[in-house]
RNA sequence: GUGGGCGUAGCUCAGCUGGUUAGAGCGAGGGACUGUGGAUCCCUAGGUCGCCGGUUCAAGUCCGGUCGCCCACCCCA
C-alpha cells in the first residue's frame, strides 16, 4: 500500500449512526419549517469575503481570524462561509426578492467552516440549519421562530433551556454601550485579560465572560434592558406576552449578546446541559439593519441558526437500529431468477401501496385486498416498502440468515426448491422467527 | 492562537526500570452444522507500535520534532 492521505485536522467524516442522526435532523428541520411555510433554499458556500466582513463584523473574532480565505484564480478575495445568514442576506438583495414577495421565508441545511481548535460540538467543518424571515416588523414573527425552534428540538428530544434578551437598536444601543464601556473602564484592572482586551474591541462581549470575576463585576453592570428606546422596549414586552401564549418557558438573560455584529431588538439561544463547554445548540435574533447595510432596502428581518452537529451529539444515544426491510435470500445460484422476480414484484408493488393511500382506486388488484385483510402480509408489505434487497453472496443457509440478521432486516424471504416448483415465497420474520407463505401469482396481476 | 491528556490489529485496550518472533477480548472470515440467524467450541486473517529524526549493541518503551485525536481556554451554532 502506498502512503495514506489522511483528513484534514478539524473535519470529519460523518459515518454510521452519527449519519442516521444528521438525516434525521434534516428530515425533522424540513418538516417542520415547511409547516411554517419556509422554502428550502440551496446558498453558495463560497462568497466574497467582503461579505463577512461587513456583516459578520470586522471585529468579530470569526472574521479576525477564524475565515478560510484565498484568493481564487479571477484574484478574487473569497472565503468559505463562516455562517448562513450573510449569504442569504445578500442572495435576497442580489435577486431583488422583496420587488415580487411581501415577505420571505428561507430555510437551508449544509456546511459551514470556521477555521477554530477542535473540541466537543466544535469542528472547522460544521453543519448548520438555519431558518431566515424576511420583511416581517412584528414581535409575532419572533415568536413565531421561536416556537418553531422549539418545536424542532421537542420534537428531536433535545432538552433545551430558552433564553431571551433584547440588545436594543441603533438608537438606544450605543447610549448603552457608553455607559457599559464607563462602567467596565472603572472596574479595568480587575477584570480577565481577555475582557481587557473585549473593552477596547467588543465590549458587549464583556458581558457574558465564563470568568467568576468578570461575572461579579457583570453583576452590577448597567442592565441593557433600563436603556432601551420605547420602540425596543415595547417589542420585547409583547415577545414576551407572546411565548407566554404560545406556552414556551424562557428566561430573560440580560448579559445575552450575540457574537456577530448584525443583531437588533430581540436575540435568543438554545441551552442543553449535556454538551460540555459548547452548549449552545440554535441560537438567533432579529437583524433589522443588515440588509440596508448591505446595500439593500431598509427591510426588517430575523432567523437562527441550529448546530447539526451538536444536536447530533445530543441524540446519538436515543437513535436505536431497528429492525426494518426484507432480503430475499436464494439458496443455491439456480435459484436467482426466481429470486430476480420476486424482487421485481414486490419493489413494483409497493408503488401500488403508495396510490392507495391518495386515491382508494384497490380492489384492482387481488393481493391489495387480501393485505388489507391479513395482518401478517400488511406488516410484511410495509417493511417492503422501507427497503427490499437481493444477497450480494451465495454461502451456507446459516450464513445467509446470520447475514440477514446482523443488517437489521425485518424479513427474510427464502427461496429453495419447493418455493421455485410451486410458486411461492416463504416469508420468516426475523424477530418473531415466525414463517408463513405468500403464493406468488397474487402478485402477478 | 494558548494549555493539558493521548496515538499499539477494524474496535477497546495490555505490553514491567529499553532485551529475542508484539498480546488479549470483541468484531471479521471459515469450520463443527448441505432448508433456517443471534448460543457454544475450534481454526484463520489482520500490525513498518501515527510519521520523521536522534540516543543506544538493542527503541513500542527514552529524547526532539511533526501530524492527528480528545478535553479545556478563547470563540460560537
Amino acid at each position: 500500500m502506498s502512503s495514506k492521505i489522511t483528513k484534514v485536522k478539524g473535519i470529519y467524516d460523518i459515518l454510521g449512526k452519527e449519519a442516521k442522526a444528521f438525516s434525521l435532523i434534516e428530515e425533522t428541520f424540513f418538516k417542520l419549517t415547511k409547516l411554517f411555510g419556509y422554502e428550502r433554499v440551496f446558498l453558495p458556500i463560497l462568497e466574497r469575503e467582503e461579505l463577512f466582513v461587513r456583516s459578520v463584523g470586522d471585529t468579530t473574532d470569526i472574521v479576525e481570524k477564524e475565515m478560510y480565505t484565498f484568493e481564487d484564480k479571477g484574484k478574487r478575495k473569497v472565503a468559505l462561509r463562516p455562517e448562513g445568514t450573510a449569504g442569504a442576506v445578500r442572495a435576497y438583495i442580489e435577486n431583488q426578492v422583496f420587488l415580487s414577495e411581501s415577505y420571505t421565508k428561507w430555510s437551508y441545511f449544509g456546511e459551514m467552516f470556521r477555521y477554530e481548535n477542535p473540541q466537543a460540538g466544535r469542528r472547522r467543518q460544521f453543519y448548520q440549519a438555519g431558518c431566515e424571515y424576511f420583511n416581517a416588523p412584528l414581535p409575532t414573527a419572533d415568536g413565531e421562530l421561536i416556537y418553531l425552534a422549539s418545536w424542532i428540538l421537542k420534537e428531536l428530544r433535545v432538552n433545551a433551556e430558552l433564553y431571551i434578551n433584547n440588545i436594543g437598536c441603533e438608537k438606544c444601543r450605543p447610549r448603552y454601550k457608553a455607559y457599559l464601556i464607563d462602567y467596565l473602564f472603572s472596574k479595568k484592572e480587575k477584570l480577565c485579560s481577555d475582557c481587557q482586551k473585549r473593552l477596547e474591541r467588543n465590549p458587549l462581549r464583556v458581558l457574558d465572560c465564563k470568568n467568576p470575576t468578570c461575572r461579579d463585576i457583570v453583576e452590577e453592570a448597567p442592565n441593557i434592558l433600563d436603556f432601551l428606546c420605547e420602540e425596543c422596549k415595547d417589542h420585547f414586552e409583547k415577545l414576551k406576552e407572546i411565548l407566554d401564549i404560545l406556552k414556551i418557558p424562557y428566561k430573560v438573560d440580560p448579559f445575552l449578546v450575540r457574537g456577530l455584529d448584525y443583531y437588533t431588538k430581540t436575540v435568543f439561544e438554545f441551552k442543553v446541559n449535556s454538551l460540555g463547554a459548547q452548549n449552545t445548540v440554535l441560537a438567533g435574533g432579529r437583524y433589522d439593519n443588515l440588509i440596508k447595510e448591505l446595500g439593500g432596502p431598509d427591510i426588517p428581518a430575523l432567523g437562527f441558526a441550529m448546530g447539526v452537529d451538536r444536536v447530533a451529539l445530543c441524540i446519538l444515544n436515543l437513535l436505536e437500529d431497528k429492525r426494518e426491510g426484507v432480503i430475499i435470500l436464494p439458496f443455491e445460484e439456480k435459484y436467482i431468477p426466481f429470486a430476480l422476480k420476486v424482487f421485481k414484484l414486490l419493489s413494483e408493488a409497493t408503488n401500488i401501496l403508495e396510490k392507495i393511500e391518495e386515491e382508494i382506486d384497490t380492489k384492482k388488484f387481488l393481493f391489495v385486498k387480501n393485505l388489507m385483510e391479513n395482518e401478517k402480509l400488511r406488516n410484511f408489505m410495509i417493511e417492503v416498502r422501507n427497503r427490499i434487497e437481493l444477497p450480494n453472496k451465495l454461502g451456507k443457509i446459516k450464513k445467509l440468515f446470520n447475514l440477514a440478521d446482523k443488517k437489521n432486516f425485518a424479513y427474510a424471504i427464502v427461496i429453495g426448491e419447493e418455493e421455485v416448483e410451486k410458486n411461492f415465497i416463504t416469508i420468516k420474520n426475523l424477530e418473531t422467527r415466525e414463517q408463513f407463505n405468500l403464493p406468488l401469482n397474487m402478485l402477478e396481476v
